[in-house]
DNA sequence: ACCACCTCACTACAAATGTAGTGTTTCCGG
DNA sequence: CCGGAAACACTACATTTGTAGTGAGGTGGT
């Protein structure tokens, strides 16, 4: 129910505290001071409305300076993400989706050799445990 | 270079117009009266936005209403949306993409199967046509 | 010829997003 | 004890998005 919608400027926020937390507003400003050449008030204004997002949160040290790590997993975003992407592009349906992947990537053939062992895995998984729907992967 | 950024309103818009092409504003607002329940002025808008935007064009009929059509592909649109989804969140490698939906989502034995045959043509593509990134695929 | 109705181009307006700037407080080094 | 660096909470402001409303102009029925 969390709707926690992300945006794309506070998703590359969040993957800077999802890789190493927790960390302060500069330290966030310091890792992405490479990709993204933000001012260190634009990392704070996006941090404090992560916060008010719910999807971090922050507790203020005795010095007064904010220390924020995740709220939300990165796991639980990216199916978050992942699903309305399919949804909106796809109509909902995973097989499309995969379809389309499928073909437009440059896959290895090992790449390809570790997909088909997943998808292999994926069915049995699904005959396996008569529950249907049951996917605690993670 | 194009780059055409669809909103997902728009998006919904522009999924009536693949569909079935061309229509008029009135066409569409019908189209789309089941799943959404847009004032007309509402979907004009979408269109007049998309027409900016270059995902549309417009011509107007003698009587002064506006008959639109796609001015992009379908194809090129998921193309370019999926590619900046798997930029954001896979760090824009399908391999892990392709990790997550198939561990994500409930295939049947028969979608596996086709997903495999597929996964083996792209690897046959890629070494049979020894030219690499050849992907005239549509 | 006139009115109802449709379409159009504009305008509206709040929320979300990207990207900061300001003014205030605070703490550390000298 | 003071001045400068830092962090904070606020404010700012242009764009994009969602979702229409308004007023003008053409058209078809009576």
């Amino acid at each position: 129910m969390s709707k926690t919608n992300i945006s794309e400027s506070e998703w590359i926020v969040m993957e800077v505290l999802w890789d190493s937390v927790p960390q302060t507003s500069q330290e966030v400003t310091q890792a992405l001071r490479s990709k993204k050449n933000w001012a260190a008030n634009t990392v704070r204004t996006l941090l404090t409305r992560l916060v008010k997002k719910g999807a971090l949160k922050a507790k203020t040290n005795p010095s007064g300076v904010r220390i924020f790590s995740p709220k939300v997993s990165r796991e639980a975003c990216v199916r978050a993400e992942s699903e309305s992407f399919m949804e909106r592009l796809f109509g909902g349906a995973a097989k499309p989706l995969l379809v389309h992947f499928a073909k437009n990537s440059n896959l290895s053939a090992q790449d390809v050799e570790d997909l088909k062992r997943l998808l292999d895995e994926s069915v049995k998984r699904d005959s396996d445990g008569l529950e249907p729907n049951n996917h605690k992967t993670q």
